[in-house]
DNA sequence: GCCCAGGTATAAA
DNA sequence: TTTATACATGGG
């Protein structure tokens, strides 16, 4: 990898490529926004941010040496070698090559745990539009304005509403398990930063004692918002591979790449269903 | 109108 | 322990 800051911001070049349609639209995260010219806007840490590509090259608009290392560094885990990983999915789990192949570029993005696990609670038994919809007007309500876009909500600013507080949200039953959530959260019954070293099995354990989240929810939380690889939420991952013929595929085989295959393996179907 | 969405709580068997 | 059903809402 290499990088330069230049007046445009920080220039990137990978060599193992970064698909900014598949890496925002894969359904990993639900606020990043596609601009008319296919460049992405979204907010990170209270930090507005366009990206786009010019050829091969990733150009985080305005970001100075500061802001990439200590942010978009991280954020798109640029230091991880996809290709490395896509070669070792494959060689251990062939089944998967056509979900690897035909969902390229996808970075697992480390975003931040309480928008992870908030995001995944309102994921339930929802379809992405609707959960986009549901997130947007979370943060136009109670996230901060920065720069013409919002924040997401701190866990503390939303343990102290009622459900009729969120109301236009429009969330459904999913509303009393945000507040749950927002509370155990802000308390420190659930806490979030011991969890990127924790034992993962612990981690799951502790997500799940909020109200509304299951295993998916939690291993999503753990994979999306903790940068945890070995996450896979195997229950429902499983189900859903059985039906597209993946299965001879087990997360046992995937080892420390099982989130990423999970990844490829929902975008691929959601691919495969349009 | 109808089906169902990257699930989970709850009540039964 | 396993299986069935409701859940709020709205996209397709």
């Amino acid at each position: 990898m290499e990088y330069k800051i230049t007046q445009r911001g920080a220039e990137i070049t990978l060599s193992d490529g970064f698909d900014l349609k598949n890496t925002f639209e894969c359904g990993q995260c639900f606020r990043w926004n596609e601009n008319a010219d296919g460049s992405y806007t979204g907010i990170v840490k209270g930090k507005k941010a366009r990206v786009y590509k010019d050829g091969e090259v990733v150009v985080i608009e305005g970001s100075d040496e500061n802001d990439f290392e200590t942010l978009w560094r991280k954020y798109f885990d640029i230091d991880n070698d996809y290709n490395a990983i896509k070669k070792e999915m494959m060689r251990l789990c062939p089944q998967v090559s056509c979900a690897v192949e035909s969902t390229d570029g996808i970075r697992i993005l480390s975003q931040d745990p309480w928008e992870a696990l908030c995001s995944f609670i309102i994921s339930q038994n929802n379809n992405i539009p609707r959960i986009r919809g549901i997130v947007t007007r979370l943060c136009e309500n109670f996230g901060e304005n920065c720069d013409g876009e919002y924040s997401f909500p701190s866990a503390e600013t939303l343990a102290v509403l009622q459900p009729e507080d969120l109301s236009e949200l429009r969330a459904g039953f999913r509303t009393r398990y945000i507040i749950d959530a927002a509370g155990k959260v802000s308390r420190g019954e659930v806490c979030l930063k011991k969890m990127y070293e924790a034992p993962i099995d612990e981690c799951r354990k502790e997500l799940m004692t909020i109200t509304g989240v299951g295993v998916k929810v939690a291993e999503c939380t753990l994979l999306y918002g903790l940068h945890r690889m070995e996450a896979f939420p195997i229950d429902v991952w499983m189900k859903k591979a059985l039906a597209s013929d993946f299965s001879g595929v087990t997360p046992e085989a995937l080892g420390k790449t099982a989130g990423i295959a999970q990844q490829y393996i929902f975008h691929y179907m959601r691919v495969i269903s349009n």
